[in-house]
DNA sequence: ATGGGGGCCTGCCGGC
DNA sequence: TGCCGGCAGGCCCCCA
């Protein structure tokens, strides 16, 4: 499911339920998800507060008084809901003892968390908060997009030499965090790129565009809560909306929405992933 | 070092 | 109604 939009989406909706609160109940309904918990680990978030709330590229970090920090990662169908506090306005409820609900944490005002994920790409692991990105799931990551050290000249060197399509390079989380396909895919449709493009021979004037293009299409998307496809949902149960400013992704056979263009939407596969364009808006 | 493909899981949808 | 293939927002790992 989740790319930065959804995660950063999901982190901003637990932030004000879980800082500052402490953890009374750690229920652990099942040894694994893509790996196997840390050991104890619901020992070790029992009687925990939590101080802070973090994001890294896809990753969610929950620092704990106990200088540890909880890390979360959604994979493909990972779900965080809320339940038990009034959100707002309304009340959403989660159904009791859902299907998939593999990590459920209560916290001190009420608020159940829980962690839902049916195919279990997802993970979770404890590490000493003062290892910082040193853990190995995020030592190798690239820079935050928002950050000041994602810019044209890093993009350069980082996409120099690769001749990889273009499309596959960004998907690559060495290169810059937290694009997934979606974002990829509507990235290039704004900077008037074909996804097969090798990366290493783009002009420096596309380089340069595509960062702010980058920042700008994640920006949007968590204005508005992510996108919702199938079964994400923000962590108060209220569905994103940035599906509904696709202009690719997901539109295979349906027109270009460019003022202008006649052309339909193709879809082809590179490494495996559906990568949706415009031929003619994208060369 | 780079890149391609397999594999991990479950669920859903369309076609027969 | 049922079965089957194809597809899905991610990413590690092995191989060339």
């Amino acid at each position: 499911m989740p790319e930065l939009p959804e995660v950063e989406t999901v982190r901003r909706g637990l932030a004000p339920v879980m800082t500052g609160q402490t953890i009374t109940d750690a229920a652990v309904n099942r040894p694994d998800l893509r790996w196997p918990f840390p050991t104890r680990m619901a020992e070790r978030l029992t009687g925990a507060q939590v101080t802070g709330l973090r994001r890294r590229s896809k990753y969610i970090l929950a620092d704990l008084s106990t200088g540890e920090s909880l890390l979360i990662h959604l994979g493909m169908s990972g779900r965080i809901l809320i339940s038990g506090v009034m959100q707002g306005d309304f009340h959403h409820d989660h159904p009791a003892s859902a299907k998939h609900d593999h990590v459920v944490l209560t916290m001190g005002n009420g608020a159940r968390i829980t962690f839902n994920d049916a195919r279990r790409f997802g993970a979770m692991d404890l590490l000493e908060t003062a290892l910082g990105d040193a853990h190995p799931l995020l030592a190798k990551i690239g820079p935050e997009p928002f950050g000041n050290t994602f810019n044209e000249t890093y993009l350069t060197r980082a996409l120099g030499g690769r001749k990889t399509p273009i499309k596959t390079a960004l998907l690559d989380q060495h290169v810059v965090a937290g694009l997934g396909n979606i974002y990829v895919c509507e990235a290039l449709y704004r900077a008037g790129l074909h996804p097969a493009r090798p990366a290493n021979a783009l002009p420096a004037t596309a380089v340069a565009g595509l960062v702010p293009i980058i920042r700008d299409v994640l920006a949007e998307a968590i204005e508005a809560g992510g996108s919702s496809l199938r079964d994400y949902r923000q962590a108060d149960g209220e569905l994103g909306y940035f599906q509904h400013r696709f202009r690719t992704y997901g539109r295979e056979n349906e027109p270009c929405t460019t003022p202008g263009c006649t052309a339909t939407i193709e879809r082809i596969v590179q490494s495996g992933r559906s990568s949706f364009f415009c031929p003619k808006c994208q060369r």
